[in-house]
DNA sequence: AAGCCCTCGTTTTTT
DNA sequence: ACGAGGGCTT
């Protein structure tokens, strides 16, 4: 046990056995940062005696702390990671709530929200204050309450601070939107971090049990905490100051959902004891590799230097493929696939190809279809988001927490009883009136005055439901679900559809089935069913690896992030696509460190990819190389004959260089400024609307804009990208 | 109550 | 191009 970190490098082991007081571990791509925290883990429970059940770890998904979890075991023998508490920030605040929950006026048996019941709550709040979806679309009201939980500011105050007109529209819904989601008794994703936030507010006594018994804590990538997820685990560290970060500001990608990168370059300024460790030796990519990214990243300014250092061999030089357009593009990946593939022994699973967008997915899935190598897109529509699973999930929603009327609208006519939206209409003013919930009225239906045909149509669901969980009280999960595909035929209608849809939806559905079965095989206790639909709630299609099968992965850049190939394609390099259309220097950071994270992916190869044309919403598109090509050194991008991108008349018509790399050597950069626009110019901008510009820095491509908008406020805005309009 | 057509809006989405 | 949602028809 002694020697349990021998295995660390030097700086890794340091970071590991600096158990007390405040941490931060940088820790660069590739850099052994899951080893780090695993280690440190092992080190404290199997060297310094810390009861696991002392220890926090918190991670963004289930398989990071899947991954954590085993390791732990791997390193002190089976079983030992029994008592940790490690799981998804989501995960371990849901499982805390289960328990405290009460104290907030909810019960223990709320249901978990997942962003479509949510959207289809705040559509019935927006219709009932008569605020039509012309105006403001529900997606954008989602995104405006999203953010506020997410930056924990409560219905209340987003009231007291909401500026203009839209924002007061906005602060109405979320204010119902909140109310209803506690009719329903129900959380959505961003209630579980804040949440413990109010739970901590109004009772400390809460808090203090839990700053007590979480004596360590660690979190994993940092650099996407919110600030919700912040001050819930700095609250949770005051006491005993055990906190251990880890993180890489250059890898932060999510900040269009709220994750805040100030967390982690302010973590000094918070604990000023706070000892730092960087950790740059990189393990997984050649030299090349590595030259590439350095010298991207740089070109930020919002960040903590660094440069990963390589420990293993140079490598090839990247190579560049151009196409005609997208069909050309996926036709040369395949092509390269294939080839690499026969000459080099590669198994298909070494390769992964990256896109920024879902969209062009499709253009490469049908050539890898054609070319028949076998494939796997990450992240396409979820098992669990798929109608028949979530139907059948809102059976056993329903049946725990009566009061989840999403769940409940879900399935009272499905499988279709002659249940209509007048009934529900008639059903919903019947509740009203009386004060009570919709399955109470539906209950007491044969008093309602109603057709007989109805009432007999809603009796007959109530005793499905009232069955179910009948059994679900003393019997197992399987046995639930089981017997709702008994009563209401599910199975067999679909089978009798006899389509090759109703098929893969009946096989679905099996599946699921074959998951209760194994969740209650080894969660053999009644009573499991909050269970099992909160590890439903929770999971996502990320969680799966699969590293058994041989396949070519395609994915976008951010479901990348955490893994590694050997060979990595990266498509789509032009301009407004990747990067994707910037309004905002802050923006253009966030694309370029999510380029890095693509090329930080790759273990031997890179290959960069883009087409001169485009379909974009079934218009062709005239497309420019991306910049970010020009940002890696020349010398070591290749053509697909192999010469040397960027070297003078040598090289290809096609793919000479457009812009010089460095804006200091070469030619003047082009001219993409405005004309006519100085201090005062009134502009018009697509997402922002009118404005009036107060200020302008830079030249050329570098241009920035200072300016107020009418309805957002000041913005400072690259004027390349901004695509503004100047106004007479 | 169910089926059909039109309109709208389409970045990324760990949970 | 394409799917979801909403309103209209049967």
């Amino acid at each position: 046990m002694a020697d349990l970190l021998q295995d660390l490098s030097a700086v890794q082991r340091d970071a590991a056995s600096a158990t007390e007081g405040p941490v931060m571990v940088l820790a660069g791509a590739g850099s052994g940062k899951t080893r780090v925290i695993t280690y440190r883990i092992a080190n404290l429970i199997g060297n310094q005696g810390v009861p696991a059940g002392n220890i926090l770890a918190l991670t963004f998904t289930n398989k990071a702390a899947g991954e954590m979890r085993h390791r732990v075991d791997q390193l002190l023998g089976p079983g030992s990671s029994g008592g940790l508490w490690i799981g998804t920030f989501h995960s371990v605040f849901a499982r805390l709530l289960r328990e405290y929950i009460d104290r907030l006026g909810y019960s223990r048996s709320f249901s978990i929200f997942d962003s479509d019941d949510s959207k289809s709550l705040i559509r019935q709040c927006m219709a009932e204050l008569n605020i039509s979806q012309d105006s403001v679309p529900v997606n954008t009201v989602q995104g405006i309450i999203s953010k506020a939980k997410n930056s924990f500011i409560l219905p209340a105050d987003f009231h007291r601070n909401a500026a203009d007109y839209n924002q007061q529209k906005a602060s109405q819904i979320y204010e119902l939107y909140a109310r209803k989601l506690k009719e329903n008794n129900a959380l959505d994703f961003d209630d579980l971090l804040i949440k413990p936030l109010e739970l901590f507010g109004n009772h400390p006594e809460v808090l203090e049990e839990l700053q007590e018994l979480f004596r360590y804590i660690l979190i994993d990538e940092y650099q996407d905490t919110n600030r919700a997820q912040y001050l819930v685990t700095k609250m949770l560290a005051s006491r005993h100051r055990n906190i251990f970060v880890v993180g890489d500001d250059a890898q932060s990608i999510y900040s269009w959902r709220g994750a805040d990168i100030s967390n982690i370059l302010n973590f000094q300024d918070d604990y000023e004891d706070a000892r730092t460790f960087k950790l740059v030796e990189n393990y997984r990519s050649t030299g090349t590799i590595l030259q590439a990214a350095n010298s991207v990243i740089s070109r930020n300014q919002r960040q903590i230097k660094k440069e990963l250092v390589a420990k293993g061999a140079t490598g090839e030089p990247l190579t560049l493929i151009e196409a005609f357009n997208e069909r050309q593009e996926a036709e040369k990946v395949g092509d390269w696939i294939r080839k690499l593939s026969l000459e080099k022994q590669l198994d298909f699973r070494s390769f992964a190809i990256f896109y920024r967008t879902n969209a062009q997915s499709r253009v490469l899935e049908d050539t890898m279809r054609q070319h028949r190598l076998p494939y796997k897109i990450f992240g396409s529509v979820s098992f669990y988001k798929r109608k028949e699973i979530k139907d059948a999930v809102a059976y056993l929603r329903f049946v725990q927490n009566d009061r989840d009327s999403e769940s409940l609208l879900r399935i009272i006519n499905f499988p279709p009883r002659k249940i209509g939206d007048v009934s529900i209409g008639k059903l919903r003013d019947f509740a009203r009136e009386r004060g009570i919930s919709l399955y109470e009225a539906i209950r007491c239906a044969p008093q309602g005055g109603y057709q007989q045909r109805l009432v007999n149509a809603l009796s007959s669901f109530s005793s499905v439901i009232e069955s179910l969980r009948e059994i679900a009280e003393t019997g197992t999960v399987y046995e639930v679900l089981n017997s709702l595909f008994v009563q209401t035929g599910l199975l067999s209608l679909l089978q009798a559809e006899n389509t090759p849809e109703s098929m893969a939806r009946h096989d679905n559905l099996q599946e699921l089935l074959s998951m209760a079965r194994d969740f209650s095989d080894h969660n053999p206790d009644a009573g499991m069913l909050g269970d099992f639909l909160e590890n439903i709630a929770l999971a996502s299609d990320y969680d799966e690896t699969q590293e058994s099968d041989n396949f070519v992965s395609l994915m976008t850049v951010h479901a990348s992030k955490g893994l590694e190939f050997p060979v990595v394609f990266i498509t789509g390099l032009e301009e407004r696509l990747f990067p994707l259309n910037c309004y905002e220097p802050e923006q253009m950071e966030e694309e370029r460190r999510l380029f890095y994270v693509a090329v930080t992916r790759a273990r031997e190869k890179i290959f960069l990819s883009w087409a001169q044309s485009r379909y974009l919403y079934g218009q062709p598109q005239h497309c420019l190389r991306s910049k970010f090509i020009n940002e890696i050194d020349g010398d070591i991008v290749h053509t697909e004959s192999g010469r040397v991108h960027g070297g003078g008349a040598g090289a290809a018509v096609s793919v000479r260089r457009t812009e010089p790399v460095r804006h200091s050597g070469g030619g003047a950069p082009p001219v993409r400024e405005k004309e006519g626009m100085r201090k005062g110019t009134r502009v018009h901008h697509a997402v922002f609307g009118p404005g009036t510009v107060l200020e302008l820095q830079g030249r050329g491509t570098q241009q920035k804009a200072k300016i107020l908008f009418r309805g957002s406020g000041e913005k400072t805005l690259m004027v390349q990208y901004a695509n503004l309009k100047v106004l007479p």
